[in-house]
DNA sequence: TAGATTGTTAATCGATTAACAATC
DNA sequence: TAGATTGTTAATCGATTAACAATC
């Protein structure tokens, strides 16, 4: 079978689709078209429907695809059902946050534990998990074989850290710290730029009011 | 002056190359090029080049850009000048982060406050921000003329919280619960599921070697 | 059969890339 | 003048939307 790309667009809206049924929960409906999905996420039916094709060949006309059904098809393409290891760097605010955060299982990721310069981070637990020396950080990465690193340093340490992570045998690198990262042609990187996306937000506020 | 619309893809690229000439630092040079930018964050040059013209005119052949004047156009720009207030509601983990984040100053947007249900959080002092009672929270956006609000509460209760945010008056939505907001057709919401993101870099990960 | 829904093929739209002219 | 860089115009690419055929 070809493996027909799928464009990031429609990667970005499949999250959408599992989280609206989900979330339907004991009124959830034995059926579900692409149709009733578009009406809820006011989206373009017809994107909703190439999408959901892209996951799934089993949509019946007239009736729509088997919620249940559908619903495993979503996890097992957006990979939700195979645990994926993380790690991360930075046990700051948002850094302790992130570890404590229990929204990643659903996703099929587990945050293992975090790493700070910081001593005084050592001792305690946040929701079972814990927080490491640096030193620990690449044998760690080795042993669990980690692949996926989280930065949450300052931005002057980030560059630094992502060179450690690469080192240590990381693949992909979700990245908090607002700047570019140089990495060898063969790591992922996923920028994430929390102030600059309020920023934005706000931008857009002021400007839609002044076209009023 | 015409305001020549531009595009999403630009609104996200600009924090991109002004965090990039701010992380110059003392190396910064008098004068930055497109070129420059563009090879530094692995960017198509004549890409950079349309997005710094759509900010700005001050560009010189041979030259580039006045470095200085560059980054005043982009701040201006993306209105990192002009502070504007924003809300959250839910300090949990991430909630109290955010509050706590100090990295929203450098972008223009200053948090006033976080609401939540859990009185234990009342007393605590968040490097100067406070945790308040939830009916504080239609009185303080009334008062402070608060127009956008953050969304950190548990996925059940968003859309309530949503409800309550729009009739306090709040124009804008930055949603971390991972679920659809139902708004008025003028709201704007921008959706945050970090969740998401971490299992979509897992999953580009995995296609990625299985691709090699 | 009629109608709702799927899935496909073609048309449109928007963003990126390529080619080139202008200029300091 | 020559070369680097800007900025514009045209070509390409990809995603969305529209139109329609297939089917339960």
């Amino acid at each position: 079978m070809v493996n027909r790309s799928i464009s990031k667009q429609t990667l970005l809206r499949l999250p959408l689709y599992l989280n609206y049924i989900k979330q339907l929960g004991d009124n959830r409906p034995e059926h579900i078209s692409a149709t009733t999905i578009a009406e809820a996420l006011r989206l373009n039916h017809v994107v909703v429907r190439k999408d959901l094709a892209s996951v799934s060949s089993a949509g019946k006309p007239k009736i729509g695809y088997v919620t249940a059904d559908l619903v495993k098809q979503l996890e097992n393409f957006l990979g939700y059902n195979d645990v994926d290891d993380a790690i991360i760097v930075g046990a700051g605010k948002l850094g302790r946050a992130l570890l404590a955060y229990n929204g990643f299982q659903a996703c099929g990721m587990n945050i293992v534990a975090a790493f700070d310069i910081d001593e005084t981070l050592y001792e305690e637990d946040y929701f079972g998990k814990r927080v490491l020396p640096m030193d620990k950080l690449m044998d760690l990465c080795e042993r669990m074989k980690v692949r996926i690193g989280i930065i949450a340093v300052p931005a002057e340490n980030a560059q630094a850290i992502c060179n450690l992570l690469v080192e240590s045998g990381i693949l992909a690198i979700w990245n908090f710290a607002p700047v570019h990262l140089d990495v060898p042609d063969d790591i992922l990187v996923h920028n994430e730029n929390l102030a600059a996306s309020l920023a934005l937000l706000s931008k857009q506020l002021k400007e839609k009011r002044s076209a009023q």
